[in-house]
DNA sequence: GTCTATACAACGATAGAC
DNA sequence: GTCTATCGTTGTATAGAC
């Protein structure tokens, strides 16, 4: 639960990060049990995943300061007194669902670091690492980055750094290709954030890509691959981990072979 | 005022549309004076770029429905009563931009399709036309983007829409390209979509390009060049048109050469 | 632990003086 | 055309019963 697995596949990586069921509202009640005044787990549990479930709902569709308590009171059936007694403020809210998502996506982000990959191996790691926990946690992801502008200044910088590290990752990756002779790239610092654009899109413009009928496993593939196209990457390409998971989920892919 | 250059450069498209200035808060006022109690063109215009610009620095930073209409006052100058003469409503007013916004744009592009451009010069003006436009208007498309939520059904719809038809004409230049045998391209949606979430960072993560020192004429060329590499375009590129532009304008330009 | 009832501040909006 | 003063509503948050 604490590791990544050497090949990257959806399987495995659900196998390795628990995100979602009950054992990762656990984990979201081991984070922030503190700040409650629930203190017993089997009853708070089912509660945060109400409230955080239903928070999603309102805020995602009519936008976090547009939700009210009393939206969120009628949508989890807890009375607005019983809500009180999860989450200290309505702001607290935001700043709590912020806290663990980037708490999650730094452990993933660590467990990564551990592993000393070659350059296209690293970039592929990275490339369907962040869509497969995308996957799982895209109501968390679009909250955070919708409402970013509405939590502490503090929350706001420490959100600005991760995304600025996650393409220091990336860069590192490039330049070790680089040097390595497989890669060219003028500006990797313009390379790596077009990588964390087509990223963010994923969880932006879900009805688009609901709408055209691409799958997580096809976008992922086609992030990487014009990743590459962009390095001018002239060796194979090993598709066999990733032709698998597409074949075992189902998903249909154009145009890989 | 009203017709797209031949040539697309910096000034030659702020020759051709005026996006700011006493010109452009001009034929926004002719958009909605209907909606307005004021009639006199003198006092309206410059009240209403008051309200337009507080309403961007104050939506802008802490989200449009956490600004209130007080917070609106002060910022302008305006008394709340005095406000009602201009904007119907606080949520008429977020509505008013978005359709500014959607107007101009759709002018733009139209003004743009006149032309039976090679593909190659197409995609280049419809790449450095959408910066260009940004530039001037960022304020607007940044709201526009992070308010979309809170807008009423047909304006959410519409601007879905636009976005689509805008991969549309992208997608028709790729497939002529193609077809021509410039280009090669397996999954034009999924370029196209690329193309838009690239346009779309450079009002969303400001703060990263100005961190890093990069400036318009850079990242146009970028996405550009991105985009040529990704369609495995092998012909020269004609960078003059750009080179200029960016000296002129005094933006040094990183590994262009 | 959860509820109902309520306090009280802040909001959008309007009426009417100037 | 612009202001001040004010209305009614809705919001967050809490106190106290169960």
């Amino acid at each position: 639960m604490a590791a990544w697995p050497i090949e990257i596949s959806v399987d495995s990586f659900n196998e390795a990060w628990a995100l979602e069921g009950e054992s990762f509202w656990r984990s979201v009640f081991e984070m922030h049990k503190d700040k409650m005044e629930i203190k017993n787990p089997n009853i708070a549990i089912g509660n945060l995943e109400k409230i955080f479930s239903a928070t999603f709902n309102l805020a995602n569709s009519k936008g976090f300061q547009a939700m009210s308590l009393r939206d969120l009171s009628r949508e989890t059936g807890i009375s607005m007194g019983g809500l009180y007694a999860y989450i200290g403020s309505k702001n607290d809210l935001a700043s709590v669902i912020e806290g663990v998502l980037r708490n999650t996506i730094e452990q993933i982000s660590g467990g990564l670091a551990a592993y000393d990959l070659e350059p296209i191996e690293s970039l592929r790691a990275i490339v369907f690492g962040e869509i497969y926990a995308m996957e799982k946690l895209s109501p968390w992801y679009y909250f955070c980055f919708m409402e970013l502008k509405g939590l502490p200044r503090e929350q706001q910088q420490q959100t600005l750094e991760l995304e600025l590290r996650f393409e220091g990752i990336l860069m590192n990756a490039i330049q070790a290709g680089v040097e390595a002779g497989q890669f060219v790239c003028d500006q990797p610092e313009l390379l790596a954030s077009q990588v964390t654009a087509q990223l963010q899109q994923w969880h932006l413009k879900q009805w688009k890509f609901k709408l055209r009928d691409i799958g997580t496993q096809a976008y992922a593939q086609f992030v990487f691959e014009t990743l590459l196209k962009c390095l001018e990457y002239q060796g194979e390409l090993d598709k066999s981990v990733a032709a698998k998971d597409a074949s075992s989920a189902g998903v249909e892919r154009s145009a890989v072979a």
